[in-house]
DNA sequence: GCATTTACCTAAAAGCATTAGGCAAATCAC
DNA sequence: GTGATTTGCCTAATGCTTTTAGGTAAATGC
């Protein structure tokens, strides 16, 4: 539903429209509005981990980069509903149950292709998150389809620069 | 309001509440509540490109990436609600009368001071724009809260790593 | 075969969005 | 200045979404 509708619009209401039951019903197996949201963000975590994962398996440096790059854009693209669930602000006690350290574990682990250490390593997971995070959002916001270049240069120029940039990372 | 309370908690009724007057005066005022959204959006944008505008003045390179990184990220913290409201998605006509433009085009001329063209010029407007929102979007979701080393620290590496970037970008 | 759990239901309250129609004060035009 | 218009607000009403409370019938568990 978040898919096709938009994962805005999945309320409790319109659930229980799709299932042909009445609203309170569901009630039963949802805490409130939030929990449902919360779930959905949660599955999006969960499969989108699933998929990096598979992307990520036996590959290093550049490769992996881009694998994992893709891995992240394909879903967005796939599934916007679910990945707009993803970016949920998700209270502590969900957070800790949800994927993100699987993510955290596996931006980290695209790094072991190139000669960073701590703290830099660190510094340059958060930076792959932002990058990735920021574009996705950006580009299906529709920021960058009223220039050219086409995305897809830009995007394929983008992990050219941050594969460069994860080669030669500056000293401080 | 929107920085106290929340961007998604101002609403036509909190708003009425808030004036002391009834809900329905207020749509002599505005359209519906998707335009009392729309107008804090593009109060927001126009802040920040007032904001950006003035911390870019009189500098270039590195000293110009900063103040631009700089004005983004201390307006998201000190107007939370509002920067929130710029995140929103405008719809084409809204788009077309919003700061978007002067942002884009601020953007660009932080690139003034690296040695840039056509179409390398654009992919980095893209990128930076990716990572600034991205970072910004992360760190206040705490996404960056739970791990050493600090956000200060990663913040100051990652504008490091950016002009590096940006001075030598890679050849298709 | 009985107790419990599951998966629904009805009823009802409360909040938000929105439209229609109306009134009084402020402002404008001549 | 006075009549016309605009402005800013109101009441009333509708329809949606969320959520709680209390109840029933079928499925399941021991």
């Amino acid at each position: 539903m978040a898919d096709e509708v938009g994962f805005d619009k999945v309320t409790v209401a319109a659930l229980a429209r799709h299932f042909g039951v009445k609203d309170a019903s569901l009630y039963s197996h949802l805490k409130n509005s939030q929990d449902l949201k919360t779930r959905i963000a949660l599955l999006a975590l969960s499969e989108l981990a699933d998929r990096v994962a598979a992307a990520l398996a036996g590959r290093a440096g550049k490769d992996a980069l881009e694998a994992f790059a893709n891995a992240y854009r394909d879903y967005a693209r796939e599934h916007p509903g679910r990945y707009a669930a993803a970016q949920l602000r998700l209270d502590p006690e969900a957070a800790a149950a949800s994927a993100g350290a699987r993510h955290a574990g596996m931006t980290r682990a695209i790094l072991r292709g190139y000669d960073l250490t701590e703290p830099d390593q660190t510094h340059a997971v958060r930076l792959l998150g932002s990058v990735f995070h920021g574009y996705i959002s950006l580009e299906s916001g529709g920021s960058f389809s009223h220039s050219a270049p086409g995305t897809e240069e830009t995007w394929a120029r983008v992990l050219d620069a941050l594969d460069a940039l994860l080669r030669n990372w500056p000293a401080p």
